[in-house]
DNA sequence: AGCTTGACGGACT
DNA sequence: TAGTCCGCCAAGC
C-alpha cells in the first residue's frame, strides 16, 4: 500500500539533510526543522530520527541539540558510539559536549541556501 | 478519547 | 549566567 508521503515524506527530507551533513561538522534538530519549514518542531526532527536505525547513510551523529549536547547517544548502539564517530571526525567531545560548538555548526538553511 | 513521553528550543525567573 | 517552565507535534499507552 501507499505509505503517508506526506508523514514519511518528512523523514525523507530529515536524512536527506542529515546525510549532506559535511564530513567532521555537526548540526542542531532545529537547523534542521527551520530547513524543513517546521522551525517550532525540532522535536519531530529528533523523534524522525529515531526512525533512522538501519539508515546507515544517515549519520544522525552529527546531529546534537542547539546546547552542542549529545542528547542522543542513548539511542545508538552504545553511549560511546556518538562520541566516537564523531572524535573520528575530528570533533572532539567532553561530558557529551561537543568542543567548539558554533566552530563545527553546519546550518543547512545556510549552507544549502545560498 | 485523553494523558504521558520524547534524539528540542525558547522564554522567563 | 544558570535553572525552570511552557510550547510543538506525533506516537504510545
Amino acid at each position: 500500500m501507499e505509505y503517508d508521503k506526506k508523514k514519511f515524506g518528512f523523514f525523507e527530507d530529515v536524512y536527506a539533510v542529515v546525510r549532506q551533513i559535511p564530513h567532521g561538522r555537526v548540526t542542531s534538530y532545529r537547523a534542521i526543522a527551520c530547513y524543513l519549514g517546521t522551525a517550532r518542531s525540532a522535536r519531530m526532527v529528533g523523534w524522525a530520527l529515531n526512525n533512522c536505525h538501519g539508515l546507515t547513510d544517515v549519520p544522525a551523529h552529527r546531529v546534537v541539540n542547539r546546547n552542542g549536547q549529545l542528547s542522543g547517544k542513548k539511542h545508538f548502539e552504545t553511549l560511546n558510539t556518538m562520541q566516537n564517530k564523531l572524535a573520528a571526525e575530528g570533533i572532539h567531545v567532553k561530558e557529551e559536549q561537543v568542543q567548539d560548538f558554533s566552530q563545527f555548526f553546519w546550518d543547512p538553511a545556510q549552507e544549502l541556501c545560498t
